[in-house]
DNA sequence: AATGAATGAGAATTCATTCAT
DNA sequence: GATGAATGAATTCTCATTCAT
């Protein structure tokens, strides 16, 4: 290994020790969602990570911050890829609406996501960083983006002038509920994701 | 004392042992809400309900089991009081409608009732009862009452003739997702339930 | 009821009282011989007794003062029935030797009284009180009516004239040993307690 | 350190396991013995071994199998040195016997293995596996050695020709109450182990 | 006398965290 | 860095004993 590929790449070790840290993070979202934070046992991550229970104190001080720093480190790549908040002038609010949605329900949902929304549900009282931070990071972006959409949308009259905030929170519940749904009760209920997403879209849209 | 009084009320010392067991279900419900099913000690729970550690076994055979029957004992009343199904023609689905989501917001969400529905949320994949439970006799209850005021609602013209299916999961949607809201996020954006509760019926009626 | 019955007999009261007593006593006898001092429970001695929990501290003082009062109270009897130590110059040592231990594996080892033994052997080394008891009433008193029958056999002849006192521990290890067995293994080898109880006094007998 | 080496000897590590498993074996025999299995505590066999209480329940699941663990522990070394039942036909009965109860006396009863013998008796019938190992690996394998001695003896005229199976009988269930004898009765009449191994003998022995 | 509800000390077991190897 | 053995605080649950009714 030459000291110049050191140098222009992270070494070989800081790569094994970025994918490791993954591992334990992607290995602790499992464990938690399965069994809660307080049930969960660092032997279970380290195990389900391919690593001894030594190591998981290598990489977070403790059962807590391993906590933290998996919410924190599933959610970040999610936030950067989010559609932006430019307002395009080619596009109708009905259009981005829906992008956004779609967006929503894919990558939050339909993935691994939807159970670090229910964690923060059960264990938000417990640790109000991370409730913080998730309604900083995730829920206030998310109902900035579906307001300016809805502001747009009943300017230029493609929506029903209702009161906004009561149309975003509409849309923003409808999606924690089904995050919540799909968990709990969907054995005794399925859901169908897609006509929700259809309900969402015709809560917000003036009817033609 | 006669017989027959006796028959007709239970002993003092009988009274006394429900009365005890009301004040742990109560305790039950206080400790189980503020820091959910693992992390609660029966210890916190005896002392709130100002008894010794012995007592809570004498009533309830494990910790499992008091969470169980504290979520039953709870969600009885509740239960028992919901607005029958019963359709009077006299009364305009708008009415209806209107009449049971204000008895939802305030006997399941305004109340300490808001709190079973996030622990039933939390730790229901540890419970599958008790979410079958909260499933058959709240939430489907609440569907059911729901979907037919949409279905009388349609058939009369006043609300507009979008999947019923659709249309009640939102109702419900909402509701839950209002229920999580105030435990979790309301210190961050409190939720204004009557605004919530317009848009409820909104998303319902026709347009005119 | 009259005054002068009252006098005369013990109480109906009193019979009561003794009568529970005994109840407590055959029932402490039942619960510890199935687990053990340790793991019986009061409760379960009140439940086979028929009375509850608080009666049973009405007679004995502690969970110790039921175990040694029950292993009196079900061995006095059997000792003051015990064969005299009289010597009948008219009976053969063997007919004497055979009538003991006859007595001894009737009364001791093929009732509920085995039992005890198991229970001194088990717990002995916790109720230093009853092993002396069991030592000074039972065992001292067995061996010193066998050893008195073997001195006489010894000198009219009867007997071969080994070491009386290796006889007589031979015999009693055996009744020993016999109550052991057919507890925890008779279910894989069952115990002939006829062939038993030959072989004893073959051991002693004179070969003619 | 050459990977020959290692394989030929367990890293320090394992030594070091090994010896810990060893001590807690040898603490929890104590602790049993003195006390028996209910009264006794995890703490006082971590103390007695010199570790903490966490340290047991690295070697073992629970207290249960912390008692069968040890209780199999302490009985293999002696079974796999018990002498063979290969007849030599240059060896007396008498002598094979003597050589036999020898073994029996010096192994079994003279040593921490007694113990074992007294919990087996006292515990057996809430550990159905250890009576049958016990049964199994000690008692029948004993009573077969000794069935094979009398039976030669018998053949050759060195013994009287009683019922073999109660001769057998006899001297193991002489060792049987040996055993007991010397834990709960010593002090109040000590055994002398020599003369109760002559009467084995001569329980067998023909009289010349 | 009898009951059985209440107590709380005590014991088994778990598991986050540390640290010698 | 990585391991996994060791620790001991913390927690659930039990049950002998007490005492108001």
């Amino acid at each position: 290994m030459s000291e110049v590929a050191e140098v222009a790449s992270p070494s070989r070790r800081e790569q094994q020790k970025e994918a490791k840290r993954l591992a334990l993070v992607d290995a602790a979202l499992a464990v938690f969602s399965r069994v809660g934070f307080a049930a969960a046992k660092i032997d279970d991550v380290a195990e389900e990570a391919g690593v001894s229970k030594g190591t998981v104190y290598l990489y977070f001080d403790s059962k807590e911050q391993l906590f933290e720093g998996m919410v924190k480190a599933k959610m970040l790549p999610m936030l950067n890829n989010a559609p932006g908040l430019v307002i395009d002038p080619d596009q109708s609010a009905t259009d981005r609406l829906k992008q956004h949605l779609r967006f929503f329900y894919t990558k939050v949902l339909d993935s691994d996501r939807r159970q670090i929304m229910r964690l923060i549900m059960s264990e938000g009282p417990n640790f109000p960083d991370l409730a913080e931070f998730y309604y900083t990071n995730v829920l206030s972006r998310g109902q900035a983006m579906i307001n300016a959409i809805i502001q747009q949308g009943i300017e230029n009259g493609e929506f029903r002038n209702m009161s906004g905030h009561g149309l975003m929170h509409n849309v923003v519940a409808g999606a924690l509920a089904v995050g919540m749904w799909k968990q709990v009760f969907d054995r005794f209920q399925p859901i169908d994701l897609d006509a929700y997403y259809e309900i969402g879209r015709a809560s917000c849209r003036e009817r033609v």
